[in-house]
DNA sequence: GTCTATAACTTGATAGAC
DNA sequence: GTCTATCAAGTTATAGAC
């Protein structure tokens, strides 16, 4: 702990993911970030500097939180593939947890052109996939697992609900199932 | 033609759309637009005359375009599965036709919380599944492909190559065809 | 560690010349 | 139908008080 041990950053970062979900990136001014945190402008700058520091604090939280998650996915009852289409309605929805919160906020950024936003969403997705394919054991089914989850986000980010996640989930699993008796896993 | 028949109208909306697709909705500026579509700031906004307006003839646009979409998916040799997957990655690249620049905006709008670009993209949306099932025989099949595409677009819109392509298509072929000789179809 | 005040710049929109 | 001012509002960032 040789580092300032302000819980006020991540206060700051948490704001910023919020507003960046919630209503887009150009939502989230210096003035509203700071606001939604309860300090000033000023004070916000003392700890970030500019707006791109804040955009490293929520890129490095990401990573962390992200291997975390990646651990739990290759851990989860239901399976890697259930798991990782699931928690991508959650994300979506903007109910879920802080990686949740953090991912939407880097898929934003990097949709909007961010280049280092694209880059650590290039490096956490491609770890998700891994993972995914680890258990399936079929690379281009753990590439149709992860489209479907973007495609959730997607449809989620937008509040265009998907009114048959079940029947997705489950036409999913057969087709996971018929494959691991095909090939004898 | 009792409206005035200037092209110069249809050049603002293509420029406003190329900005958003290649940089968000952050950098379509008046200004910017205006640049791109060989006109001064002033001269836009005598077409337009205000930022929303400007939104009001993408979005028509792109309802009258996705309306003959429909059509040709539902005509593809290929089959309308097929189409509309493969239409979905060219349309992320940002190399494709008129109507590709228009969902790409019309998306992204979407993302940042525009309200009528959501309630744009729930419709022609809509169509476009209810033609996949017209074809699939299968709510849930459809649902899939649907959220496929989508997951390729939101890859393609971050400039994240799918380079599994060709084999997400061919496995999602054998889905629907085991569906369809099992139903009879 | 946080605040206020303010500088420097960009944005959307108006007014009026041509 | 298109242009050049011009304006008010909002943005990032700095300086310095407390």
């Amino acid at each position: 702990m040789t580092e300032p041990r302000t819980d006020t950053r991540d206060r700051l970062i948490d704001a910023y993911c919020e507003l960046v979900a919630a209503s887009g990136a150009r939502s989230a001014t210096l003035d509203a970030v700071a606001a939604r945190a309860g300090v000033s402008k000023g004070g916000l700058l003392y700890h970030f500097g500019s707006k791109d520091a804040l955009l490293s604090g929520v890129l490095d939280r990401l990573r962390r939180l992200a291997a975390a998650d990646t651990e739990a996915m290759r851990a989860a009852p239901e399976g890697a593939a259930h798991y990782y289409v699931r928690t991508s309605v959650v994300a979506g929805a903007g109910g879920g947890d802080t990686m949740d919160k953090d991912v939407i906020t880097v898929l934003r950024l990097a949709q909007e052109g961010e280049e280092r936003a694209v880059e650590a969403y290039r490096e956490v997705s491609e770890n998700w996939r891994a993972a995914l394919e680890e258990q399936l054991g079929d690379r281009t089914l753990s590439r149709i697992v992860q489209l479907l989850g973007d495609g959730l986000w997607m449809n989620s980010s937008m509040h265009v609900p998907v009114d048959d996640l079940e029947e997705v989930i489950e036409r999913l699993e057969e087709v996971i199932g018929s494959r691991h008796a095909a090939s004898g896993g």
